[in-house]
DNA sequence: CCGGCCAGGGAGAGCGCTTTCTTGACATTG
DNA sequence: CAATGTCAAGAAAGCGCTCTCCCTGGCCGG
């Protein structure tokens, strides 16, 4: 099936009528080589179409120039449209690219997975692993970090050893989105909840709290799951538990989506009636009926903060424990 | 930085008491070994928390497990939310995981990134290439397949060399909606139709105008990019041109959701005054409003089987040079 | 004119693994 | 009982690269 040989730096060196080591080190771009020496080793690359091995260079320099991105997530969420993971697969890969190194993606949903991605990343496969979205307290970031991998999470992680993260300010963002409602005269305002055991859910509840509290009103919470199934179950919930509700918080995009049209089924109009802010700012906020207001993270720099702070820890650098991105609240008709 | 050397075959040679060659033997499920002697060799492998080093297997299997999924796809539309991508990316990594091959993404859209991906891919630093989306006659996919590397596309490939690739039935689909309208009794009928370097956006546009003409009825043609912003453009432009048209073929449901809007906005009533169908049946459709009628294509399997196509092309085996899956008309409220 | 210095280039030792080839220990058979 | 066959396990040769020596020769200063 292969067709011919491909040239190794053997065949290069004796093409160039010079030794491995010289052609290594021109290949590598030291600067100990002679010009004449130099151009005629890279005319021999061309003409050989000469491309080194990566996995003898990874061998003796135990670096493999590649790094993995864990999504933990269950499959669901994971290529659900609300753009987060593809936000973050994308900010990575524009890094990478810069630094000339691969990415490796990972789906770590069924236990399989996890275990295999266990495997995978603490037998050194990559030299560092950036995990999207963690649930729960996953042990594996901080054991990876132990072993002296270098790990970055996105959102702080929840387990027990401190791991680098970056994340973004959910705490003020849905503390402006809650305070916004408040300042327009709401008073009866509900949160839709994101999932417990994730971070974002956790401090966008705790946002909502903490704007809700000091105002001296009652906390109504529904809980979801981020997609729009479970936003509408939890509208449905809180209309029936306080069906004179003036305004919802929702932790994502989508489950506010289903609840402007779980609250239209019911003959409410928002914004008159009750008024929706969601979280995420996703294409489709802007498209929904009435277009949303909605708090905007800014995910793909996320991606990119995420992956600048691994390759500085790959490079030996030390660097910031935890980067917090801002969150903007953007105005749009639904509040 | 990093912590105690990882143990090597040897490490676990000395602890079992054997040589390298029959760990390697064990790990690599060799049956030509004593049971107690396996049983002495997988303990020693546990207690010293071996894992094989990749790259040195690479070295002389000349196998790199790992397979390259390159999105040709400028990034607007990569990660727009038409579920596209993430689709094909989840179905690859399905089968890849069971494989246990890892997944390499590499994002094309630059001219950098081309070279990069070309490099990257005819270096043999994979076992095999998918190609996502071509965009125009890309030579990088003929290419790789003369040099003997495994290559399979998402979408029949305009260039000249033939490569196998895996589709789904566009023109079926588009004529079973552009039928269903005419069913319903439209005789004045749109379409804004997807870009015309794209296999995808040719078909879904012959499939409208195999309808339209033995119908003897007129085209009307519009052009977009399948995202919304030209879906509203195209919509106002066909408008304009035929104020009085009664139905509309979009060749993506983000230009059909964009033409619902730009419908309503103009004052006119969906499906009463004009009926609309999209293509892709992404999760949003269902959410539209009014929801919209659509032909599904099932990108997920699209992944599973490109994937499934180039592991057997990877093991040597011959495979069938195109396979065409089926579209579904999905009848909602638009149409 | 000679010694010393240094930049430039070559030799060679592995990196950790797979895989033939070979050996050795037994079992089988005439 | 010797000769042959069989099968398990070891020895060793690389896979293609990097990188540390080490050597060569040109040049300068004394």
């Amino acid at each position: 099936m292969t067709t011919a040989q491909r040239p190794t730096l053997e065949a290069v060196a004796r093409r160039a009528g010079v030794s491995r080591a010289t052609v290594s080190r021109v290949v590598n771009g030291s600067t100990t080589v002679a010009e004449p020496i130099r151009a005629a080793v890279r005319r021999a690359v061309t003409e050989l179409g000469y491309v080194p091995n990566l996995a003898a260079r990874s061998l003796v320099t135990q670096r493999t120039d590649s790094v993995a991105l864990v999504m933990p997530e269950a499959a669901t969420r994971v290529f659900s449209d609300d753009q987060y993971f593809p936000g973050i697969i994308r900010g990575a890969a524009q890094e990478l690219e810069a630094a000339e190194k691969q990415l490796v993606l990972m789906l770590a949903g069924s236990p399989a997975g996890h275990e295999r991605v266990e495997r995978y990343t603490t037998g050194r496969h990559v030299d560092g692993v950036l995990f999207a979205s963690l649930h729960g307290a996953d042990p594996l970031p901080g054991r990876l970090a132990r072993l002296g991998i270098p790990v970055v999470c996105s959102g702080r992680p929840l387990g027990g050893t401190p791991v680098p993260y970056v994340d973004v300010d959910h705490i003020g963002g849905v503390n402006r989105a809650v305070q916004h409602l408040l300042d327009s005269g709401r008073r009866r305002i509900a949160t839709i909840a994101g999932p417990q055991d994730m971070v974002g859910g956790i401090e966008r509840l705790t946002g909502y709290q903490a704007a809700i509290t000091p105002a001296g009103l009652p906390e109504w919470v529904a809980y979801g799951d981020f997609t729009r199934e479970s936003g509408a179950a939890a509208t449905w919930q809180l209309l029936a538990a306080h069906p004179d509700l003036d305004a919802i918080f929702a932790a994502s995009d989508l489950m506010a989506h289903a609840a402007l049209r779980t609250l239209r089924a019911t003959g409410r109009r928002v914004p008159d009636d009750v008024a929706v802010i969601g979280f995420d700012d996703i294409e489709t906020a802007a498209y929904t009926d009435p277009p949303l207001s909605t708090v905007r993270q800014p995910i793909q720099e996320i991606g990119r903060r995420m992956t600048r702070q691994l390759l500085r820890l790959a490079a030996g650098e030390s660097i910031e424990p935890a980067l917090v991105l801002p969150t903007e609240l953007i105005l749009r008709d639904s509040a």
